[in-house]
RNA sequence: GCCGGUGUGUCGGAAUGGCAGACGAGGCAGACUCAAAAUCUGUUGUGGGCAACCACGUGCGGGUUCAAGUCCCGCCACCGGCACCA
């Protein structure tokens, strides 16, 4: 008899020979074949690991096991994404240095990492708040800085009036501030940017060569959400100046009644000597500007505006004179800021049209434009439309396009929804921007040799009454002297937002200790591009969009291989809490990992997080599953006392053994780690139902487990006596002819319903067949044959008329 | 409103158009035990029938097919994201 399985007795000692005998380590040998599986690295919070975490860690954690049993040369690297508001907010309250903060929460989540097992390359940890790393953020900041793509604007930030703080988007709820309920309003400020939007096309256009799960691509493309169409010039009457207006709905431009400017429009304060209500307008106007972001998409529902008297613009395509109106509901950021109105056929401007009594004309055919604007272009003809009249929408696009170019009042153009990358933060635990303003040469790049620009030990990192940087007061720091003339200069305050240190962080992954270079070319070369990466779904638009625009930005400064980052990119779901609620204190919903290690053991959670449904779907916790899971693994661990000699698998589990590995393989490549897990369950199930299990299938069994719950089978193994260390073995393989039974259970069916089963030889011919289902239903079959089916190995469908 | 996702036993969840409910949990019955826990064995969709068996059953309504959880058309509910992008 063995003994009892005693997670605690083997699980941190299978650690430590692993670490000591860097198992996991990839290795500089560039001949193998390499394989890259990369997990978010997480941000070191302060309340340590969440049971979310492990669910992504394990699932390539097993690819990344399964890899190197095949063979490969696995680059599996952890990091910490460490700098950020809450280490800051929580330094702040509690009087302790971020920096301190920070080490503290990184060694409590690696030492949760450390006891579920994983097989990270620990050799290779990083971390973006080491001034070594965060050296070479601020060295690809500078490429971008003197390659034009990072610039300064004055943006309009969320202020928090009680707090004294600027606030990310995602901390003003309800237009007040997350956290302390006070009121928010718009600061302008002059902030760093990043032009992403000069990568926009290249970011939709690269996606097709990708393996990303669908969902992601559909995601990044709204978010980037390209439009093709054309801008038109309308001439104001009387006036030099045209007005420019951008549409995606050229075709429709017989069916304009009138123009709408935003109310940030330059043309308002151009012509408010000739605007004859101009005291109204600029009510309107001021109205507008009050209005929190919150405020303008809950009113959204409701169009307002205001006629613009004095000027009227004219229609290119026809000379018709039309009204030119105030609105908020068109935007100065996107387009021109101004549009031409077709209420006939954009839902917005019909709404705006039935509420201000504004004509409605019919231009394209199919739909009731009293009723409701008719948008589909898929189907329709153009009438009213002048030369267009007749044409089918896609046609007249064309048509109407030319038409423009050839008379010069508009051009072909496409146009985005992604905005410039706002890139500065007010803030202190960030990377300092390596830029100082000088009186006389502007902003200037600090030299490469004087990186990295360290983040000064401040006494007080407390935010300011001014809104600037706690940085802003330390003076010692901030006055410096101009790189380039000599003569004093002061260095940027900003730090830079937490997306900045993970936009780049695999690459350092694959050479993470080079002082020379943010990796060495030959480690570059070898090791990009990733070849699986996972993480969030909440991550799609933001860092990954962000990353692949740097990576994209270094390949065209020659310093990466390969135009994009990330090979394949998968998202796991939310692990919720047992009432199928997220995870959160004041719910008292959480599980703490550490607790389910105490009490089951790692491996049981690494089992249960993959066992507990589709990987990419959120599921609710279960604590009673987790029992399951353990069951389970108590199971296994006494398979050594049913084992008995032999290193062949046995005659009548020969084919169950051949089916398991081809189904556990495929099913660990599709990220179906549950039905992976059924089927070793299955087939633990069958060996005790045998009462006996040989060596060599005991062996294999070991194998197929051990990516899953690694203590157990690396002990079990051991136990055995089997050669060397189970992650030095090799992945088993499968022999497809011995997956298929010689007899199989085929069902019957009379008419589509189920009337019971028939064993036949798998080969059998549709007559057998037949034969065999007929004597099956004996009396049951009456009525005359119609048709007989016989789909071998799965079905015998008679069926019958009368 | 738009985009994406999800609806299957008591619960978590399985099912290349081919035996719905694999696997796990829970329940029930039994074995072991003085007893309980643990473990092991059996059983477990609903209704009818002593039984063989029959009928019904994958959110709702239609359709295609010899055969639909799966494909097509039209809805409903819930979850997540975006929100006047011309």
């Amino acid at each position: 008899m063995s003994t009892a399985y005693e997670p605690k007795a083997i699980e941190k000692k299978w650690q430590d020979i692993w670490q000591e005998e860097k198992a996991f380590a990839a290795t500089e040998d560039y001949t193998k074949p390499k394989y890259y599986a990369l997990v978010e690295f997480p941000y070191p919070s302060g309340q340590g690991l969440h049971v979310g975490h492990p669910r992504p860690y394990t699932a390539l954690d097993i690819v990344a096991r399964k890899r190197r049993m095949q063979g490969y040369n696995v680059l599996y690297p952890m990091g910490w994404d460490a700098f950020g508001l809450p280490t800051e907010n929580y330094a702040i309250k509690n009087h302790i240095h971020p920096r301190i903060v920070t080490h503290n929460n990184v060694a409590r989540f690696k030492q949760q990492l450390m006891s579920l097992g994983y097989s990270f390359d620990w050799d290779r940890e990083i971390n973006t708040t080491d001034p070594n790393y965060y050296k070479w953020t601020q060295w690809i900041f500078l490429k971008l800085f003197k390659a034009g793509l990072a610039y300064k604007s004055e943006m309009p930030i969320n202020w928090c009036t009680s707090c004294k703080v600027g606030l990310a988007n995602e901390e003003v709820v309800n237009g007040v501030c997350e956290r302390c309920g006070g009121e928010v309003v718009r600061r302008v400020r002059s902030q760093w940017m990043l032009k992403i939007t000069a990568y926009a096309d290249k970011l939709i256009d690269d996606l097709d060569g990708l393996d990303y799960i669908e969902r992601v691509k559909v995601s990044q493309k709204n978010w980037i959400g390209r439009s093709y169409g054309a801008e038109v010039d309308f001439s104001i009457k009387d006036k030099e100046e045209k007005l420019r207006i951008y549409t995606t709905r050229p075709d429709t431009l017989f069916g304009v009644t009138y123009m709408v400017l935003s109310p940030e429009h330059p043309y308002i304060d151009k012509f408010r000597d000739e605007i004859e209500n101009w005291d109204e307008i600029a009510a309107y106007r001021e109205q507008a500007a009050r209005k929190s972001d919150f405020e303008r998409s809950e009113l959204a529902k409701e169009k307002t505006g205001v006629p613009i008297k004095g000027l009227v613009a004219v229609n290119p395509v026809n000379g018709k004179e039309i009204p030119i109106w105030i609105s908020d509901y068109v935007l100065m950021s996107y387009g021109t800021g101004a549009i031409m109105a077709v209420p006939g056929h954009d839902e917005r401007d019909w709404e705006f049209a039935k509420k201000f009594g504004l004509p409605i004309i019919e231009v394209v055919a199919g739909g009731n434009v009293e009723e409701a604007a008719f948008t589909d272009v898929a189907t329709g003809t153009l009438v009213n439309s002048g030369f267009l009249t007749g044409m089918e929408v896609a046609d007249a696009k064309k048509a109407i396009t030319d038409w423009l170019v050839e008379n010069k009042v508009g051009t072909p153009k496409k146009n985005f929804k992604l905005r410039d990358w706002v890139f500065s933060r007010q803030r202190y635990w960030g990377e300092p921007i390596p830029i100082v303003k000088c009186e006389k040469c502007g902003y200037v790049p600090l030299p490469e040799s004087e990186l990295p620009l360290k983040l000064p030990d401040v006494e007080s990192y407390m935010p300011t009454d001014t809104g600037e940087s706690p940085l802003a007061a330390m003076t010692d720091w901030v006055n410096t002297t101009c790189p380039c003339c000599g003569g004093p200069a002061k260095r940027e305050t900003d730090t830079m937002p937490q997306w900045a240190g993970s936009s780049w962080y695999f690459l350092r992954y694959t050479d993470p200790h080079n002082d020379e270079a943010l990796a060495s070319p030959e480690a570059l070369k070898y090791w990009m591009p990733v070849d699986w990466y996972n993480g969030g779904m909440e991550h799609t638009t933001l860092h990954l969009l962000y990353s692949r625009f740097w990576h994209k930005f270094l390949y065209d400064e020659g310093v990466v291989p390969c135009p994009e980052p990330y090979q394949k990119r998968t998202s796991h779901g939310m692990i919720l809490g047992e009432n199928g609620e997220k995870m959160s204190k004041s719910r008292g919903n959480v599980v703490n990992p550490d607790d389910i290690v105490n009490e089951f053991g790692a491996d049981t959670l690494r089992t249960y997080e993959m066992f507990i449904g589709a990987f990419d779907l959120s599921a609710s916790w279960s604590q009673e599953g987790v029992k399951g899971c353990r069951r389970f693994l108590d199971r296994v661990w006494k398979l050594q006392d049913l084992t008995v000699d032999g290193d062949a698998y046995s005659s009548d589990l020969e084919t169950k053994m051949h089916q398991t590995i081809k189904k556990v393989d495929s099913d660990y490549e599709s990220l179906k780690f549950n039905t992976a897990i059924a089927a070793m369950m299955g087939l633990v199930n069958q060996f005790y139902k045998k009462g006996s299990i040989t060596r060599g299938e005991l062996r294999t069994f070991l194998i197929l487990l051990n990516p899953v719950a690694p203590h157990i089978t690396e002990q079990m193994w051991q136990d055995m006596g089997y050669e060397g260390r189970l992650y030095q073995a090799s992945w088993p393989v499968y022999d497809e002819a011995k997956t298929v039974e010689n007899t199989v259970e085929v069902a019957v069916q009379m008419n589509g319903k189920m009337r019971g089963t028939v064993t036949i030889a798998v080969d059998a011919s549709k007559e057998d067949a037949l034969a065999a289902a007929k004597e099956a239903l004996g009396t049951r079959l009456k009525g005359e044959i119609v048709k007989e089916i016989y789909v071998p190995g799965r079905i015998i469908n008679i069926v019958v008329k009368g």
